[in-house]
DNA sequence: GCTCTTATCTTGACACTGTCAAGATAGCCT
DNA sequence: AGGCTATCTTGACAGTGTCAAGATAAGAGC
């Protein structure tokens, strides 16, 4: 377990550990199998013995990063249950925020590094269990009047996929600086949700 | 001009051009540098004459898929200019329908890929002129009471979003299979697109 | 206690990558 | 014709993912 030793103890989540660190400090672009493995204190081929391939590994910090916007927004949901106008504003803005402050991460858990064909069961798992969160949302929203009524999982969808596209152009440099710099980021959220809402959010 | 010169000729764009098509036949991951120059009839290092690095190889492939996501949406433009309604849905469906049979291309044309917004200004230049072209359906649609009248850059934001997050969330395999087998994707599409509209589209 | 088994980690090798420096080539201008 | 210069080649380097072979140590059974 400490560190200096032949047998690291728990080198399968320090590898995880590791790769979130590098994500955050050096971008997604700088992500060695073999600088995780040096960071990690272990040789170049030490990961092998945990993970299949680099795509394991990235599967696995993938997966560890759903958990946390989880439970990032999972906190909010506690937080708001009782209020569902907040709840939809402020759970989507948690999602929005996680993008914007671990955008690594973000890209990554969305990047196609994942050519995923049901190889990897943990990611399929907690990406449900994301989109479960979501559809409660949408359903208390839809009884609160908020949204409307009807296909709880297209309106989630369609919530999804505004509050993912925005997050993404944002992260990616391509919503105009004129018009960024102008309304502010929390109004051009608002104005998208609004857009869904039936009734004026905040 | 012909092959098998010293002198390529027009190999700038050759370059370019088997970039598009192993990103078709490979994919993304197996896109690189040697494999074009290799694939273009040259040696290893020849981009270097034309490109700083594989960045700029990169910057000038993702140009000219915009250039081509232009034309082709500018085609459903001319078709549908005098008809509102089928003017938001038909441009909106042209990006997704981009977006799923060039899909690699696509990706690479938000993938971060390209750190540098100010480095490359034909880049920059050709979003601009995107962004124009979906600010004149916005305000086309506003005038004929599609869509909420205000702010067209905030609406046009708003809009890209959701169809953008859409294309990208289908990209990722991260729309469940139950949902989009019950409800098919353009359904999904169209029940996004009506969210924004005033009206019930199609 | 001891051995044996086995997961874990190291070492070394391979093909491939992006990049750069040096040199070869040939189109073009005077 | 000769030379300039953009273009292309060759060769090298460090870094990459991956695999095979071997080293190590932790734990099980005696």
């Amino acid at each position: 377990m400490s560190e200096g030793n032949y047998h690291h103890g728990d080198l399968k989540n320090a590898l995880i550990q590791v790769g979130v660190e590098i994500l955050a400090e050096e971008g997604l672009g700088r992500l060695s199998l073999r600088k995780v493995a040096k960071q990690a204190g272990v040789s170049h081929a030490a990961p092998y013995s945990h993970f299949k391939d680099k795509q394991a590994l990235i599967a696995a910090i993938s997966t560890e990063s759903f958990k946390e916007l989880h439970i990032q927004i999972e906190t909010v949901f506690l937080d708001y249950k009782e209020n569902p106008k907040d709840l939809l504003v402020e759970t989507s803005w948690a999602y929005l925020q996680f993008a914007l402050t671990k955008p690594d991460q973000f890209k990554l858990m969305f990047s196609s590094v994942l050519e995923k064909e049901k190889k990897y069961p943990d990611f399929v798992e907690i990406s449900h269990l994301n989109f479960q969160q979501l559809l409660i949302v949408v359903e208390i929203c839809q009884d609160a009047k908020i949204l409307k009524s009807g296909q709880a999982s297209l309106t989630a969808v369609s919530l999804w996929s505004a509050v993912h596209g925005l997050a993404m152009l944002v992260l990616e440099g391509q919503i105009s600086s004129v018009v960024l710099e102008e309304h502010g980021l929390k109004e051009i959220f608002l104005h998208s949700l609004n857009q869904i809402a039936l009734v004026e959010l905040k």
